[in-house]
DNA sequence: AAGATTCACATGCATATGCATATAATAGGC
DNA sequence: GCCTATTATATGCATATGCATGTGAATCTT
């Protein structure tokens, strides 16, 4: 298993990897997004898959507009992730009025996987929640929250190097 | 500029967007990535890159797996990540003993570039840390990285779910 | 109601990410 | 020294991500 060894040296490997807040937060998310894809992995969904079909199932209908901003991810990205999901049968289109509008909903085989998954899902956030203390957490979780919001606001602002199209 | 409506949006969400650990780290990341790309665009670097690049300065000299443990990425990503800086003629060939060693460091294009993004991931890493505030962001850093070396470490024991392929 | 504008979603392109596995080179055991 | 195991890196495949832009449908303006 030679792809086990470097995780070792990481084991042993002490103090800040790096004083960058955003590669501190990509190397920890990509750990973190690994031990939740193991566990999710009887359910043959991943967490990212996990959480799009969550946000529906809250939300009953959803469209791209909603879950772009439930989920704070890119559109774009949304409408592959959704179509990835309809081909494997987890949603399904449902009627709209708005003509523009493509709302999905839960297909059973979606309900079904959720319902498989979400106890796994629990697991892992047991783990997770047990290394980082679920009072430590409550507050990371407020910050980053908050951080996601004003990172959002900035870029809507407009800074000086988002370049957007403009008609 | 149809793109920033849903961004305003968001800004006016409040509450947690999910109890996934996993997913609000992922949400988190996704915009503070965005927020480290825009303000590093004029480097002609993304913070992914710059973090490799970074590395390899801090290093000297570098190869796969000593990025590896660093970056805790995943071998096969920084295999193309690199290919991708040495075609750019960020980073060069260094000989090396070792036949199978791909010993890599930064070629002068890649040391301009370094240098004009640090002051400009300064200002990103300033605006973040402005948010989080210094302290918090150390106890976060912190727990961050606790969490990274369990993740990492659970993985290595190889739990129930961890498919790896043996000989 | 026609034309312009806005809105919701899709597409082309490029990078980022990781699993399963292959390949090449070194190290070890005999 | 030879055969095998290990090590370092690469490749095939698939998803994730986002920027720039395209397309079609609703809305607004006059």
């Amino acid at each position: 298993m030679s792809r086990s060894h470097p995780a070792s040296r990481i084991g042993r490997y002490r103090g800040p990897l790096s004083p960058c807040v955003c590669n501190t937060l990509r190397m920890a998310t990509r750990a973190v997004t690994q031990l939740y894809d193991d566990l999710l992995r009887p359910s043959g969904l991943r967490v990212t898959q996990f959480s799009i079909l969550a946000a529906i199932a809250r939300m009953g209908e959803a469209n791209l507009r909603r879950l772009e901003v439930a989920l704070a991810l890119d559109q774009t990205t949304l409408t592959r992730s959704l179509n990835l999901l309809e081909r494997e049968g987890m949603i399904e289109r449902a009627s709209h009025p708005d003509g523009r509008v493509k709302a999905m909903r839960l297909a059973p085989k979606g309900r079904r996987a959720l319902e498989v998954a979400r106890p796994l899902w629990a697991q892992a956030q047991d783990q997770v929640l047990r290394e980082l203390g679920t009072k430590a957490w409550a507050d990371a979780q407020r910050r980053l929250t908050h951080l996601l919001r004003v990172a959002v606001e900035k870029r809507q602002e407009g800074g000086p190097y988002v370049r957007r199209h403009q008609r």
